[in-house]
DNA sequence: GCCCGCATGTAACTGGTTACATGATTGT
DNA sequence: ACAATCATGTAACCAGTTACATGCGGGC
């Protein structure tokens, strides 16, 4: 059985409008983006058994191949049963902290531009959703589900600016690492 | 070839000190717990491959069975090879936010209860970092690696906080959906 | 006529977890 | 003696990505 997470991702884009398989890609990785991914391997496999099981419908296969899929009733079911689902929860693998753990053995130097690296990822993260947030708020129809998407948005905002902060921070204590603290007195050494 | 990561994972673990397989697991589990994880599937073979490639060596088989593993000089050559590797980023999937977004599917206050269990979780992330926090302070010996561990921490502390300010906010928001804004004059309405 | 973007699908591979089989050591 | 914990290892499985094979339609 296919991961009941791609299925969910799937049911729910086409819930939203009915879609091809690659436009279901295409959307998943423009609005998506900052907190899910599918890839053309899992997308079709699963698109094909939930026809098998009825829950989507194909469309308009016009022109041969291009076919369009739309959730059915029984598609809006069992999406909300997938919703309804308790969150199984990831092994974290953060390889930013797994190199700073160990960051002894590389250096301070080093460390330093991994922290400013993922500083600026996280500047331009917070550039993105701004983006998104004004395309979200300029979509007039779609009102119903502003709100929930609008909570991502924030949930994005709130990490990345966190993720400045704790850089700027983590920057000042990798920059004590090369000139050890001074004295209490005689704080300043004349050369 | 066994992953780089895991690699990284069970060099940096010995070059804190020697440990056996199962030792090295506890560690990853209690002290890298929370940004990184291994299973015994990875170790053992992931030691086996080192060992045949000189990168630690097997001391005191003294008991069968059990062995305790220490890296070598060609092992803390690997490891900042490994270290100085740039991070590939890991595809997200953030079951939390799939469910938000397709929210509307779900209702106000399944979601409510989705935030306050993610609210919670971040609070007591918070505690568990504070503990963690005074286990790496009150370490004397291990001082080299202390400002190193205490980034990753505080990255962990500044996450969590977020998250909790973030849950806080998104409740608000929730609990604006089930009683729709009042128009702007007559704000309040008689029974 | 040809290239590019849309579109579908499959096969191979990879990174990883889980479950199982096995046994030694230690404490009660 | 027996249970719990330490310890090692393998096999099966799983989710997911990447790369590949294929073809249609429209613009230059």
């Amino acid at each position: 059985m296919r991961s009941s997470q791609t299925e969910t991702a799937v049911l729910g884009g086409l819930s939203v409008e009915p879609m091809t398989g690659y436009a279901l890609r295409e959307a998943i990785r423009e609005v998506l983006g900052h907190f899910w991914s599918e890839s053309f391997g899992q997308i079709y496999p699963s698109l094909a058994e939930l026809e098998r099981k009825g829950h989507v419908r194909r469309l308009g296969s016009a022109r041969t191949g291009a076919s369009t899929f739309a959730i059915t009733p029984a598609g809006m079911t069992r999406l909300k049963e997938l919703l309804a689902q308790p969150l199984q929860q990831v092994p974290p693998r953060n390889g930013l902290m797994l190199r700073l753990f160990f960051g002894r053995h590389l250096g301070p130097e080093a460390c330093r531009s991994l922290v400013r690296q993922a500083r600026a990822e996280a500047e331009s993260r917070l550039s993105q959703y701004e983006a998104i947030y004004q395309d979200v708020m300029n979509e007039d129809d779609r009102t119903g589900d502003r709100p929930y998407w609008l909570l991502t948005i924030s949930a994005g905002q709130h990490a990345a600016r966190a993720a400045v902060a704790w850089a700027d921070e983590a920057l000042a204590a990798l920059d004590q690492l090369d000139q050890p603290a001074p004295a209490a007195s005689e704080s300043r050494r004349k050369i």
